[in-house]
DNA sequence: TGTACATCAGTGAACGCGCGTTCACTGATGTAC
DNA sequence: TGTACATCAGTGAACGCGCGTTCACTGATGTAC
């Protein structure tokens, strides 16, 4: 004697966690209120804990969401010609650095995560090492872990290089700023090995 | 028929602006209270309104404060021999990244200050500024304006790294960040300009 | 095949709390006499 | 010199509001008969 079908459950959390995405992305972590959160999944607030156990547990489903999300895409470019310098100019471009709720969690999010509790940094950490050994296989396809540092190193860049982009209101300013990553992450791989 | 000395009023604001300056690093915009702001200056409150204009007017001070607290830093060094290797070594040590309401207002808020009114991002990206041009200076003494692209590039490493290496829960990943920030930045050094 | 019913995903009001902001007030001060 | 007083920085209670969380309930569903 069961009601629903049994996938019913798990498609309504899905949702909820992809919508999530986009608005702590927008808004914050601390900007985004459950009650908005749920309305984003066509959903009011009283439903929110039969899904999750507290707004932080949502929070670290949908960082690891958002971090396997940009895995997906580092892996579909590994299967293309000229991936990495194809991801490097789309994540340090005006397209990028104007859609903040589409775009990399990192770049909007990091400085609250680590801010955060210890279950939602646990889950961007170890979300993020994966996403660097994946840009590591993009970077140089073939090589043995060591190229994880270098891919953190790259991250690094990236991030600040979209962030600080994002907060300088003067465009020529942040369009230089993009273009000075994009100089900075080829410098990185062409220097020598520690 | 006056009441108090004359430069009263103005020591006061400044203790609110530092203060806030270090609470406002640790708990980040959102999450610190004009309340707390104010019991962290030893004040109630009630006196917050005779200061500023709303919360929005002590973040854009303080984060003018901040930045400028930055350049004279960087001034400082300026005077001294490997200046920027120092710099450089000093933003990317285990101390700044374990002393956020301590350190860099970059490193701790940019993601927040993106988000944020364009009072706030006005202040940030005039203070921002001014700090990469004190930064072109102690890369290059006596280099004209055009180190301040390769100077927002260094700032965009730093910060990136920092706030990587923040979020990591694995210290030996958390360091590793660290260290790749200074070859980055090294390599971006050696790069020959656009 | 048709109907009664157990299930449970989702509703929406309510909880105590802290938020940013307002305001009537207090009381220490320096001046005027 | 001593005192009355105008000033105004600071107090603390209160405002409406949205927060995260709880809970009694509703009602569409698929199954059992």
């Amino acid at each position: 004697v069961a009601r629903y079908g049994k996938e019913h459950k798990d498609v309504t959390r899905r949702r909820i966690v992809e919508s999530a995405g986009r608005r702590l992305k927008k808004d914050g972590l601390d900007g985004s209120g459950v009650a908005t959160l749920m309305a984003d999944a066509g959903l009011t607030n009283g439903a929110f804990y039969a899904h999750f156990e507290s707004k932080d547990a949502l929070i670290a489903a949908t960082i690891t969401d958002q971090l396997q999300e940009q895995r997906v895409l580092l892996r579909q470019l590994a299967g293309e010609p000229d991936g990495f310098t194809r991801f490097v100019h789309g994540y340090l471009s005006p397209r990028h650095r104007d859609d903040v709720e589409g775009g990399c969690p990192s770049g909007a999010l990091l400085d609250e995560v680590a801010r955060s509790s210890p279950a939602i940094r646990g889950a961007y950490s170890a979300g993020l090492l994966g996403v660097a050994d994946d840009l590591a296989a993009l970077m140089a396809p073939g090589a043995p872990a060591g190229g994880r540092r270098t891919a953190l190193g790259c991250i690094a860049i990236l991030v600040g290089s979209l962030q600080l982009a994002r907060a300088l209101d003067d465009p020529q300013e942040s369009a230089a700023v993009l273009a000075e990553g994009v100089r900075s992450i080829a410098a990185l791989l062409a220097a020598p090995e520690r």
